[in-house]
RNA sequence: GGGCGUGUAGCUCAGUUGGUUAGAGUACUUGCUCGACACGCAAGGGGUCACAGGUUCGAAUCCUGUCACGCCCA
């Protein structure tokens, strides 16, 4: 077993190596700038596919820029994830027999930071076996001391300026958890489920019918509305309803809300459960019934014998009553879409409750603003939509979470109830002392935390020091780029925009790139239910993180989901190997160890061609790095390595590196190319490209800058090279049809004196090559197959008249196709005066060499017969 | 209902301002242990660019419509 084959030993070697050496963190020595901060994952999290995939890019970013002569940090850190975190914590704790009501909100967060203390470093070990080039001394996590005071800070300004305030208002409710949750965390799942059809009598004896699919929330009906147009309802408008199972009566009131077209055309009204509701009760005064506790069960505004109920045991019972007593009209069959809660997958309940909520309006202002100029670019830049769609419908962002896991909102009341907002409690408190003119106040904290959004909004300068002013947050703010998944434009990504703007008074990140999701090979979402989870770190196991990152660049096509199968991730681990055996071979004919001194002036013209292709390659890879076309970088990589490098290059140099007179400029010409591309190579397989560069050279590769290989090459000697390669081709293609057999005896000569003379000065390259005799003269015995320039004369009898008539037919005929285009195109009169010129030449060109090439096809054709 | 996107070889996908005969990888077929590599080498077959119109000298590419699929928002 080689050193290159335990991937995970290497690799592991090379991560400490760049971390002994400090390589990850920013060198304050250049001109150039270049920041990046890491979406935070959930500090309990493990690493998934995403964020194999997101990590990836950034670190692709990252090591790029550290290499073009830019001071670079990628800052890195952890999430508090508010509900997610106490859930997984209060799960362990279930499993010992210790519940959360049992222990004090002190004692609980002290187990919650226990287990933060446990598995917090998990995912961070995750990220640098993906090899992650994060400066790691900085380090965060929003609930440190720092980001806790930036948190505090931003809130009291937010609410000093009025932009942070109280209101009572229906949120989304979870029974599970007893907190409010944002919109984002709701799911809306469509149901199969029933509609029941429900009679409310009136005082005079008529009845009005009703649909519901949620019959419990009758309790909380406070009145019945019809469409004012709706000329049914006209004499029943001074009418009163009972709600059936109760002794109250509710009125009838005409909105435009109600449609006519649906059902009976009468809703019932209950503002305290129902969002469209609560603004239909705003409009006409109604009264706010609340009917549910805060686990779900019904309250003591309900009749006796359903207080105490859960709501769906309540729902039965209605049920069952209201046929029992005659007011179910019917029930039907009925589809409709109910919110789940994404955490706690129960069901959401609008409920009327005080919280706090953030003017967002007001703040989406300057972040739309900012995007319209193009202070912020979204690539790829069709997200925009996305995001001013959003922006411009935004509604009050609802901060507060009734949970004890995250940042305690800064706020304390006086024995009145009187907010004091401040950033301490010390602070609080002398806000009281003034305000009550007593010595003795008690302050009662709020008990209630900040939405985790919160928090990570402030992410992009709260990690940079900020509140406080220092040199890093100077330099590094606003990030270069933020990379992160579509499915969190508006959880995180909308947030940071506002806070960064609103504090900051800049843009938090010049470039938004967004990528796609992860998916399995047919296309569908990786999820546990499903089983079709491919774990990341199963695959860096295997196959290595280089082969991961390149599989995950190579898919990763803007505007486009990543599909990944296994069967594709061993493709591009056959690459690195490739990389391998092509330094193996290296090393076996002694081009390492060597040193180049950077510079070769090759007389060769192999060595002046690979040079030329290798620049070629260099310009296209940095365009496609600059333009966020990662997925080109990696095929244009892929195929220079695989396809010229080692199809090519290696063969054409095994000769030259047994000749005297090439030997030295041969070897310098490799090891100048190799090395280079190790570079270009680099910021997408970091570990196995250092690896081999530490064979060969003293620095750290990752610290290395880009070399060009600034040399001219002469067109001349490349073409020579391409015409070499082409003739090989285009005889291994010959052979093969006419089943020429490796032992046959067959000489090769060109009528070409051009094509000749480059063979005959490469004869044993050729002949090596080929397998066959390179003849220095036409032979009488010999077939002529003008293909393309090539006029080959192949000396052998052995092969049969009929099949060369046959590929020389074939050739005639899509030779003519092609001639019919261009003639056509040419005699073309608009196409003369519209076409570019160049267009114009080479369709000249080719028609010309199409009509020799047919002239000379012809001519043969009439010998054979 | 509103928005975004996708449809190209058996499969997964490139094809960035329209321009010779539409490209990769993978799978498939055939032949190869020649001194880097069988996780390999060489040669090959395979496409009506979803469909219908239009613009243009010229369309996979631009426009309109249709169909299918996906995602987001309401």
């Amino acid at each position: 077993m080689d050193e290159f084959q335990n991937k995970k030993e290497y690799e592991n070697e090379i991560y400490q190596l760049w971390l002994d050496k400090e390589c990850f963190k920013p060198k304050y020595n250049f001109d150039k700038n270049f920041s990046i901060c890491i979406p935070p994952p959930n500090v309990t999290g493990s690493l998934h596919m995403g964020h194999a995939l997101n990590n990836t890019i950034q670190d692709i970013l990252t090591r790029y820029h550290r290499m073009n002569g830019f001071n670079t940090l990628w800052q890195p850190g952890t999430d508090h994830a508010g509900i997610a975190t106490q859930m997984v914590v209060e799960r362990n704790l279930a499993e010992k027999n210790i519940y959360r009501k049992d222990l004090t909100r002190e004692e609980f967060i002290e187990k919650i930071w226990e287990w933060k203390e446990y598995s917090g470093s998990t995912i961070i070990n995750q990220l640098k076996r993906l090899g992650s080039s994060c400066d790691w001394s900085r380090e965060r996590f929003t609930m440190d001391d720092g980001l806790s005071s930036a948190v505090r800070k931003v809130f009291v300004k937010l609410y000093t300026e009025g932009l942070i305030y109280k209101d009572q208002a229906l949120v989304n409710w979870d029974t599970k958890f007893k907190t409010a949750i944002s919109d984002l965390e709701v799911v809306p799942t469509d149901v199969s489920t029933q509609i029941y059809y429900i009679k409310y009598p009136s005082s005079n004896s008529e009845s009005i019918t009703v649909a519901t699919v949620r019959p419990e929330t009758i309790f909380g009906d406070v009145a019945i509305a019809v469409n004012p147009n709706d000329s049914r309802y006209n004499s029943l408008k001074k009418e009163t309803f009972n709600i059936p199972l109760t002794s109250r009566s509710i009125p009838l009131i005409f909105d435009e809300y109600s449609d006519p077209e649906m059902g009976s055309g009468a809703v019932k009204i209950t503002p305290a459960h129902d969002f469209n509701d609560f603004e239909i009760g705003k409009r006409h005064n109604l009264e706010l019934l609340n009917i549910l506790n805060e686990d779900g069960s019904l309250n003591e505004n309900c009749p006796k014998e359903f207080q105490g109920l859960d709501r769906f045991e309540a729902r039965k019972k209605v049920v069952h009553l209201l046929k029992e007593r005659g007011f179910l009209e019917k029930i039907e069959d009925y589809k409709t879409t109910i919110p789940y809660g994404d955490r706690s997958n129960t069901i959401v309940e609008p409920f009327l409750t005080h919280q706090w909520f953030c003017n967002a309006e007001e703040l989406a202002k300057q972040a739309i603003k900012v995007v319209k100029d193009g202070d912020t670019k979204f690539f790829p830049s069709n997200w925009e939509k996305t995001y001013f769609q959003w922006m411009e419908n935004i509604r009050p962002w609802c901060i507060s979470r009734q949970i004890w896991w995250g940042h305690q909102i800064p706020v304390w009341y006086g024995p009145d109830g009187k907010e004091f907002c401040a950033e301490t409690e010390e602070e609080a408190k002398n806000l009281a002392v003034d305000f009550y003119k007593a010595d003795k106040i008690i302050l009662k904290r709020d008990q209630d935390v900040l939405d985790t959004w919160f928090s990570s909004a402030l992410w992009p300068f709260s990690t940079l020091g900020w509140p406080n002013k220092e040199q890093i947050l100077d330099t590094f703010y606003p990030n270069s780029v933020l990379v992160t998944g579509f499915d969190i434009i508006f959880f995180w990504v909308a947030r940071m925009m506002m806070m960064g703007n609103k504090f900051m008074s800049e843009t938090p990140f010049k470039t938004v790139y967004v990528h796609a999701l992860v998916r399995d090979e047919k296309g569908q979402k990786m999820s546990k239910s499903k089983g079709n989870v491919i774990d990341p770190l199963e695959i860096i196991d295997k196959y290595g993180a280089d082969t991961l990152r390149f599989t995950l660049t190579s898919l990763n096509t803007p505007g486009r989901d990543v599909r990944l199968s296994e069967q594709r991730i061993a493709g591009y681990r056959n690459f690195v190997t490739k990389i391998t055996n092509a330094y193996k071979f290296a090393e076996f004919k002694g081009i390492y160890p060597f040193t180049d001194n950077g510079k070769v002036n090759p007389n060769h013209i192999f060595n002046i061609w690979i040079i030329n292709e290798f620049q070629e390659l260099y310009k296209k890879v940095q365009e496609n790095y600059e333009k966020y076309y990662f997925h080109e970088v990696a095929n244009q990589l892929y195929h220079f390595t695989w396809h010229t490098f080692c199809d090519w290059y290696i063969e054409l140099s095994k000769n030259l590196l047994d000749d005297n007179q090439f030997r030295d400029e041969t070897k310098q010409t490799f090891h100048l190319v190799f090395n280079s591309l190790l570079q270009l190579l680099h910021p997408v397989i970091p570990f196995i490209t250092e690896k081999l560069w530490g064979k060969n050279n003293k620095d750290i590769l990752m610290s290395h800058q880009w070399d060009y290989i600034d040399q001219k090459t002469e067109s001349e000697h490349v073409s020579k090279t391409k015409l070499f390669i082409d003739f090989i081709e285009e005889y291994r293609s010959i052979e093969k049809l006419f089943e020429i057999k490796k032992e046959d005896n067959v000489e090769i000569f060109s009528k070409n004196q051009l094509i000749q003379t480059i063979l005959e000065d490469n004869k044993k390259t050729f002949e090596f090559l080929t397998r066959k005799k390179l003849s220095s003269f036409h032979k009488d015995n010999s077939v002529t197959l003008p293909f393309k320039e090539f006029d080959f004369e192949i000396s052998t009898s052995q092969i049969d008249k009929s099949k060369i008539k046959e590929k020389l037919q074939e050739n005639k005929s899509s030779l003519e196709k092609e001639k019919n285009t261009i003639d056509k195109n040419l005699s073309n009169e608009n196409f003369v005066s519209k076409a570019p010129k160049d267009l114009i030449d080479q369709n000249k060109e080719r028609q010309s060499s199409i009509n020799m090439e047919l002239s000379k096809i012809d001519s043969i054709l009439i010998n054979i017969q």
